[in-house]
DNA sequence: GGCTTATCCTGGGCGC
DNA sequence: TGCGCCCAGGATAAGC
């Protein structure tokens, strides 16, 4: 499931070979997956462009190409996106080929069919062909603090682990890096969002940090169907305190872990290490 | 307005 | 072996 850590990575391998390579051929295998235009027009309008940069924001990747032009990808669920020699066999999963006149090829593989391809006019911009950009939150990496934390926070009866899941306020975590830094901040994932002391408020934010550079450092989680842009898997779940550990011991003091639902989502979490504050 | 729940979607795991 | 059911979850719409 690429979550911030994991869109980085993906952000950093694009970034080594897309700059500089030209559009080909655009073939779009699911037209489900164009958000935006139409499939045809989609693939017509990408031909010709050069790729020149690749940026993130949140769980978005957003690629700059020539004369002012834009693709975003948003992975979802199961998304990838993977570099591959042109002729590479095909999986069933493909749902977009843009094939570089390099003979390589810039591939949209997407199990669970979630994953959304926007291109964005010369003239437009991103925040004006997806307006969920502009109501994204802050970047958990850029200098978020435990005070700004609180401020979001204020007011919120709903869990904290429900609110770190909610994109308007902080972009870019997930259900797994939700779930680590609340255990690694001890803080029971119940605890109501504006009820955290500011004691609590800053080890939440540095465990964010913590876990989420750490992450992006072993390439990301690999637990169901992330890869990066080479095909390869993250390493960070094998590292996992509590994420997909139910029943498990706790690493920590040895009790098990529980999971419960919140949101609609599954919450992992150690009864003993972390303290609820209702 | 704030929050929760349902929906989209499909492969994998499990039980029978 | 094959079938049916359940689960996973990011974003968004609908409902309370």
């Amino acid at each position: 499931m690429p979550e911030l850590p994991e869109v980085e990575t993906v952000r950093r391998g694009l970034l080594l070979c897309l700059p500089g390579q030209v559009i080909d051929q655009v073939v779009v295998l699911r037209s489900h997956s164009i958000a935006h235009p139409h499939p045809d027009e989609f693939a017509q309008l990408l031909i010709g462009h050069t790729f020149e940069n690749v940026e993130r924001r949140g769980k978005y990747l957003l690629i700059k190409l020539s004369r002012g032009a834009g693709l975003a990808v948003h992975l979802r669920m199961s998304g990838r996106l993977l570099i591959v020699p042109r002729r590479s066999k095909l999986t069933k999963f493909v749902r977009v080929r843009i094939i570089l006149a390099n003979q390589q090829e810039l591939r949209f593989e997407d199990m669970r069919v979630f994953g959304r391809l926007w291109y964005i006019p010369p003239g437009s911009s991103f925040e004006k062909i997806i307006p969920s950009l502009n109501e994204l939150g802050k970047e958990p990496l850029a200098g978020l603090t435990g005070r700004a934390l609180r401020r979001l926070f204020e007011g919120k009866t709903q869990a904290v682990k429900t609110a770190l899941l909610d994109q308007r306020l902080i972009a870019g975590i997930g259900n797994i890096y939700a779930d680590e830094s609340l255990f690694a901040a001890a803080i029971h994932p119940q605890t109501k969002a504006g009820k955290l002391s500011l004691a609590q408020a800053n080890r939440l934010v540095a465990a964010i940090e913590k876990i989420l550079n750490k992450a992006i450092l072993l390439g990301g989680a690999s637990i169901r169907d992330y890869k990066d842009s080479r095909g390869v898997n993250g390493r960070y779940q094998n590292g996992a305190f509590v994420y997909g550990r139910e029943g498990e011991p706790c690493h920590v003091c040895t009790k098990t872990i529980k999971r419960l639902k919140l949101a609609g989502r599954s919450t992992h979490f150690c009864p003993n290490c972390q303290s609820v504050n209702k």
